[in-house]
DNA sequence: ATGGTAGAGGATCTA
């Protein structure tokens, strides 16, 4: 089973590549972030041509997740709030495809650590883990995929000293991260990989992708019993290359389920 | 200190 994450960056404008590259990829689950597109406009007719169910929460202009799937795709939860999809940003949804637990995340950025997005970020954060302490036990298969806009460590961005003092690297963040891995879970790509320079976004401005100036801040987060099945796991950057790329690329992992 | 790019939507806002 194949499973991946990709932040679209608007499915509306990569369409055209989001296709070709399923046709490429082959994967058999694909999370998708910011969709950027309201429930009504979300092309299920399409990708069902290309054998795959989907199930969206939208809202538009923002934000918009999805799971699609060509090996089944049942009781899929919209968000993770409990309080009804319009009183709350389009940033999760979850599903179960081939026996497996999937959600599909998008956490907010927190744009500065003086700002109240930034204290939304921590407790969207919060919000997450309890939502996945009510839909799972640490002992089922289950895989947490999406952008985190959390750089794990020091590793996974280009310089260090060009992040102090920023989100996405404090260590409240990555202390809210490490208490979802504390549930159960486990990072997929560092299952495999401990070098540094492993990177999934790289800023559209300045040629970032091309002097190695990116963040590790899409990955799929895995259960044991997921993890004891890995086959492999890979950033896709030949979907960061040429024309119209969303700013990130997409993560895969292989299982053998 | 600011700009650089991309996307949505039609002026800025978000990243």
């Amino acid at each position: 089973m194949r499973v991946a994450t990709w932040n679209v960056n608007s499915l509306n404008a990569r369409m055209p590549r989001f296709v070709a590259w399923l046709k490429e990829v082959q994967p058999d689950v694909v999370c998708i972030q910011e969709t950027k597109m309201k429930q009504e406009v979300f092309p299920h007719l399409e990708l069902e041509m290309l054998g795959y169910e989907s199930v969206h929460f939208g809202q538009g202009q923002w934000n918009g997740v999805a799971i699609i799937s060509r090996v089944g795709l049942k009781d899929s939860v919209i968000g993770i709030e409990n309080k009804g999809p319009e009183f709350e940003e389009a940033r999760a949804i979850t599903a179960e495809c081939n026996g497996v637990g999937i959600a599909s995340v998008y956490v907010p950025n927190g744009r500065s650590l003086d700002s109240d997005h930034y204290r939304y970020k921590l407790g969207w954060l919060g919000s997450l883990k309890d939502h996945l302490e009510r839909l799972y036990k640490p002992t089922d298969k289950v895989i947490i995929a999406g952008d985190f806009n959390i750089a794990p460590g020091d590793i996974d961005v280009w310089s260090p000293q060009a992040f102090i003092g920023s989100t996405h690297v404090s260590e409240a963040e990555r202390q809210a991260l490490q208490e979802l891995l504390d549930w159960g879970l486990v990072d997929s790509l560092r299952h495999f990989y401990d070098q540094d320079g492993i990177f999934t976004w790289w800023d559209h401005r300045g040629g970032a992708f091309h002097k190695r100036q990116g963040m590790r801040i899409d990955y799929l987060l895995v259960s044991k019993p997921i993890e004891s099945c890995l086959d492999w796991v890979l950033v896709d950057r030949n979907a960061r290359k040429g024309e119209k790329p969303s700013d990130h690329a997409p993560v895969v992992i292989e299982i053998s389920i």
